[in-house]
RNA sequence: GGACCCGUGGUGUAGCGGCCCAACAUGCCAGCCUGUCACGCUGGAGAUCGCCGGUUCGAAUCCGGUCGGGUCCGCCA
């Protein structure tokens, strides 16, 4: 039999394919997807892998499988005994190539759960183009559970499944979004290298040694940073760049030592100017990479750093829920005494009591609070008081008898409680009190199933403190990048209470300044952040004497970018976002590896390279370097 | 740097001091089967329980160490 060349072999478009791409190679006229009931009796041939196959002795049934679908193949001993025998030899995932013809399956026997499942293909011709061992686990079951391990020594066997196919398919049609939302907004894509100087964000460098300047090593970008920043002097106005960044640093489920960035810059822009733009880009690209996930709220919600601290008890929160934390100051009754000691010294001492609300929580056993008492020991709450209701709304507390009933009752009021609900209160520091109320709203949220899984809920917050207090190293540390302008009426505050900039006391007037720095939260995840940048030499400069920096460090470590304001550096600012995190919150993940191909583990091996591991001798002698071991503490 | 959890045929689990030279499901191999689609039926092979040491009359089971994986704190924007 002849086949004629195909050209329209793709079938339903995936990913980043369109309808008409001709997939069709010398292999395979048509995808394993393709084949439709309008392709009945004409010849086609496959070519994928074995997903199932079902032997009946005389009638081979088997499914081929390939990224875009499956299709059934039979193959008839009687009607093609060549055929017959290379199917009876076949296993899970051999790779076929499969001849025949394309014929409507009988009636009843249609398979409603495959897109092909109205056809199958009766092979006259089976090609063995590869045999396969027995796979390590379930190709062909998206839900059996597979040790991770497992999966990331055998990370191709693992890709090929569907789950996993489907996210870095989904990946895929994210950065491809990205791309073409930036390039429509007159963005420029420019690559900037990974072999460049140290760039201080704060994490410790990964470092190549130099073969050609011995003694000497580059270090891998913790981000382009300076390098987009110089691209703004150099007069490129929009840059945006799908980055690899590398941090060597621990590991977490987010958090990897490389991993990648939306890195972008503007120039002659105003803080609103930037988060105007990045608001419109991440609504166009979440339709175009998630059409079906609803977008909780636009225009985003932009908090300040105060306020979202305040509300929620977090700098990233996730509002796809309520539950915000309420001030008890007036409902003690303060500044009189509230007859709960530990209550009273706590505000004496400027600090807050705070509550947030655990509805349908009342009930929870006392070992339950203990557990959510000890999540508050944890992150620095010396205790967590409760409040419970009970269905007929009688008030229940270990702290009753301190309060009184009034108060205890004005408490519960000010916390919104109903009956069913139980109420956790901590009393600390503002910082204390809103970080541990926070992380209990977010234990809450989760148990309770608060929120909608489907809806992607952006919001902004800005307004972050300049520096904070580093009483270590008698300095103010830059909070975010040390390159992040203040607000322009706080401009005057970057300087010391004597004028002295080598001179640093926690009450200088930089304490109070606040950056044009902002961050894009989604569901509770910090997905990105960015600022306007200072871009005159000498406000750099004050700014990095008052973060403890010397002119010479300074000029070691940006010298370039230094010089370069000089030549004439317009105003600019800029953003970062994950695109790991994002793309794991779109494909309803809580784990970056989940969305990336090759990921490594948390002790930052890859199992399946067996990286890293120990150069050769000639390596070593070539870059002139000795492995001495590692200094324990 | 620290805390915690996990490690048993290929895979996923059960067993948690003697009843276990280890059970179940699935996979694998062989035979049978002409309409299956998680095909079915019959039979079979396959683990010294991550590794090392200790406690005990006796260890998959308890203890210590170690290796690997994970979660979290510190760290990290």
């Amino acid at each position: 039999m002849t086949l004629p060349a195909r050209s329209t072999a793709g079938g339903r478009p995936s990913g980043t394919m369109s309808r008409m791409t001709n997939l069709a190679t010398p292999y395979r006229t048509h995808t394993c997807g393709a084949l439709r009931a309008l392709d009945a009796d004409s010849p086609a041939r496959l070519a994928g892998w074995v997903h199932r196959r079902r032997d009946h002795g005389h009638l081979i049934f088997f499914d081929l499988r390939d990224r875009y679908g499956l299709t059934q193949v039979v193959v008839d001993a009687d009607r093609a005994p060549d055929a017959h025998a290379a199917a009876s030899r076949a296993r899970s995932e051999f790779v076929l190539e499969v001849s025949g013809d394309v014929a409507l399956r009988l009636p009843g026997m249609e398979n409603a759960r495959l897109a092909t499942g109205d056809v199958e293909l009766h092979a006259t011709e089976v090609r063995i183009l590869s045999e396969a061992l027995t796979p390590p686990f379930y190709i062909n079951d998206p839900d059996a559970p597979v040790d991770e391990a497992l999966r990331l020594k055998y990370r191709y066997l693992d890709i090929r499944r569907q789950p996993m196919a489907e996210r870095l398919l989904l990946r895929s049609a994210l950065v491809r979004a990205i791309r073409d939302v930036h390039h429509e907004h007159g963005f420029v894509e420019i690559e900037t290298p990974n072999l460049i100087k140290s760039t201080p964000e704060g994490a410790r460098d990964f470092i190549v040694p130099s073969r050609l300047q011995p003694g000497t090593v580059y270090a891998l970008p913790q981000s382009p940073q300076q390098l987009k920043q110089l691209l703004m002097v150099a007069g490129i106005d929009r840059y945006f760049q799908i980055a690899r960044c590398f941090r060597d640093e621990d590991l977490r489920g987010d958090r990897q030592p490389e991993f990648t960035q939306l890195d972008l810059e503007m120039s002659f822009v105003l803080e609103d100017t930037v988060m105007d733009f990045v608001e419109t880009m991440v609504i166009e690209v979440s339709r175009r990479a998630a059409p079906d996930r609803p977008i909780l709220r636009v225009p985003f919600p932009r908090y300040t750093y105060e306020e979202a601290l305040g509300r929620f008890g977090s700098d990233k929160p996730d509002i796809r829920f309520g539950l915000e934390l309420v001030d008890l100051a007036s409902a003690l009754g303060a500044p009189a005494s509230s007859g709960f000691r530990v209550f009273d010294d706590v505000l004496a001492a400027g600090g807050r009591v705070m509550a947030v609300r655990a509805p349908g929580m009342g009930s929870l056993s006392r070992s339950g609070v203990d557990e959510l008492t000890e999540l508050a020991r944890r992150h620095g709450a010396k205790g967590l008081a409760h409040v419970s209701v009970d269905a007929d709304g009688g008030l229940h507390s270990p702290i009753g008898k301190f309060l009184g009933e009034e108060t205890l009752r004005s408490v519960a009021d000010a916390a919104g409680a109903e009956p069913g609900d139980l109420v956790l209160i901590v009393a600390d520091s503002f910082d204390t009190t809103t970080d541990v109320l926070g992380r209990l709203r977010t234990e809450i949220g989760a148990r309770r199933g608060l929120a909608d899984p489907d809806v992607l809920a952006y919001c902004w917050v800005h307004r972050f403190p300049m520096y904070k207090w580093d009483a270590e190293y008698v300095r103010w540390d830059a909070t975010h990048n040390p390159f992040s302008g203040p607000v322009p009426e706080d401009m005057p505050l970057l300087t010391t209470a004597s004028g002295d900039l080598s001179v640093r006391t926690p009450e200088d007037p930089a304490g109070r300044a606040r950056a044009q720095q902002y961050d894009v939260a989604l569901n509770g995840w910090e997905l990105g952040g960015g600022s306007v940048r200072i871009h005159h030499r000498e406000e750099l400069e004050r700014s990095f004497l008052l973060q403890g920096h010397s002119l010479e460090a300074m000029h070691d470590k940006f010298g370039g970018m230094l010089e370069a304001f000089d030549y004439g550096a317009p105003p600019h600012g800029g953003i970062a976002l994950g695109v790991d995190r994002w793309a794991a919150l779109l494909a309803y993940q809580t784990n970056i590896r989940e969305v990336m191909a090759f990921p490594k583990t948390q002790s930052g091996g890859d199992l399946m390279l067996d990286a890293p591991s120990a150069p050769d001798q000639e390596q070593w002698d070539e870059l002139g370097l000795r492995f001495v071991g590692v200094k324990r503490d």
